[in-house]
DNA sequence: ACTCCATTTGGTCGACGCGA
DNA sequence: TCGCGTCGACCAAATGGAGT
């Protein structure tokens, strides 16, 4: 068990709401248990190698405590480890602080909700391949296809220690190497269809070095510093821009152009039109319409499916303005 | 109420044609 | 030659509609 003591300026803190804002935290390999405001998957130790199942509680309003389900103590090189995925994670940086009370000043609902801190994954590389998951599909889909690729990594560790037998070890998010290992046909069959290309092309020119995603997380980056990759159109690409802390872009799909219709009263909002009407109703919030747009989208799942944080995993698939399968 | 089969859905790519 | 917009292809599954 590891505590974290959250920095000073954190004061408002929330884990519920710093992770149930996003379809983030519903894909594999995240786990968020309603009844104990757990947050659970498995992270990886600092040989990025080795993955552990880490369970994440919020004890006080200043305290995260880690429980890490290992049978015995980490080094601290691994407990840095884990803990820098966990900041990852809740974004409990300086810099992620600062552009929240920079936002909720410009936006008087998200002040009194407490809302600005959009979730994500422990890594980059595990974000831009969840956003190329995202495309062309639906939301149950992607589900679907992120908890296979998870189901795959643990086969792989599986099959690497035959040995030790019935260790139902929960597989985490597979890192650039794994992927590569899996290989396109591999994934292509194991329901990523067309996307295998794809997502094997970026783990190799992560692997190559050709792509440096460390850089990219550098404060100083700028979104014109994200490279070219093959599948991220506008919508990924915005959406990756928000993981890493640009909101100016908005990740427009067919949600956003239901949501102006329904939630902005645009009756002809088309894939033509839906960039200038963004523009219209967004500006005002610059550079953080990205959060402006969020939050109303969340409050409307909200209102249709209850809570977000109190959902049943069951029932993830269900979220979606456009379909009505209740 | 059921089976089929065709159509639609989703975002991006690459090819194409247009006008400058 | 350039940038721009348009459009079919991609893949899998949900949906619609016609026929029993």
């Amino acid at each position: 068990m590891i505590e974290l003591k959250l920095g000073v300026g954190v004061s408002d803190f929330n884990l519920e709401k710093a992770v149930c804002n996003h379809g983030a935290f519903m894909m594999a390999p995240n786990q968020w248990i309603p009844s104990s405001k757990t947050l659970q998957r498995p992270l990886r130790l600092s040989n990025s190698d080795t993955s552990l199942l880490v369970s994440i509680n919020q004890s006080s309003s200043s305290l995260l405590t880690l429980q890490i389900h290992s049978p015995r103590s980490l080094p601290p090189k691994d407990e840095v480890a884990i803990l820098d995925q966990v900041a990852r994670m809740l974004r409990l940086t300086e810099k992620d602080e600062d552009e929240i009370r920079r936002f909720q000043n410009l936006h008087p609902t998200a002040k009194q909700i407490g809302f600005g801190r959009i979730f994500r994954s422990p890594s980059l590389f595990e974000d831009v391949v969840k956003s190329i998951l995202m495309c062309n599909t639906s939301w149950r889909r992607t589900l679907e296809m992120a908890e296979k690729l998870c189901e795959v990594q643990a086969k792989m560790r599986e099959s690497k220690k035959r040995k030790r037998k019935g260790n139902n070890e929960r597989g985490n998010f597979p890192n650039a190497r794994e992927v590569c290992r899996m290989g396109v046909e591999a994934l292509k069959n194991h329901c990523l269809g067309y996307r295998a290309n794809y997502v094997v092309k970026f783990a190799q020119s992560v692997e190559s070095g050709r792509i440096n995603l460390q850089s990219l997380e550098k404060p100083v980056s700028s979104p014109d510093a994200f490279p070219k990759i093959k599948g991220f159109g506008p919508f990924a690409t915005a959406n990756i821009f928000m993981c890493l802390g640009f909101y100016h872009q908005l990740p427009i799909d067919t949600e956003t152009i239901r949501h102006l219709k329904q939630v902005h009263g645009i009756q002809y909002c088309t894939k033509k039109t839906v960039g200038e009407d963004v523009k219209q109703i967004y500006d005002t919030y610059a550079p953080y319409q990205c959060l402006a747009y969020w939050l109303e989208l969340v409050q409307y799942y909200e209102t249709k499916f209850g809570k977000l944080s109190e959902l049943s995993s069951f029932d993830y698939h269900k979220i979606s303005g456009s379909t009505l399968h209740l």
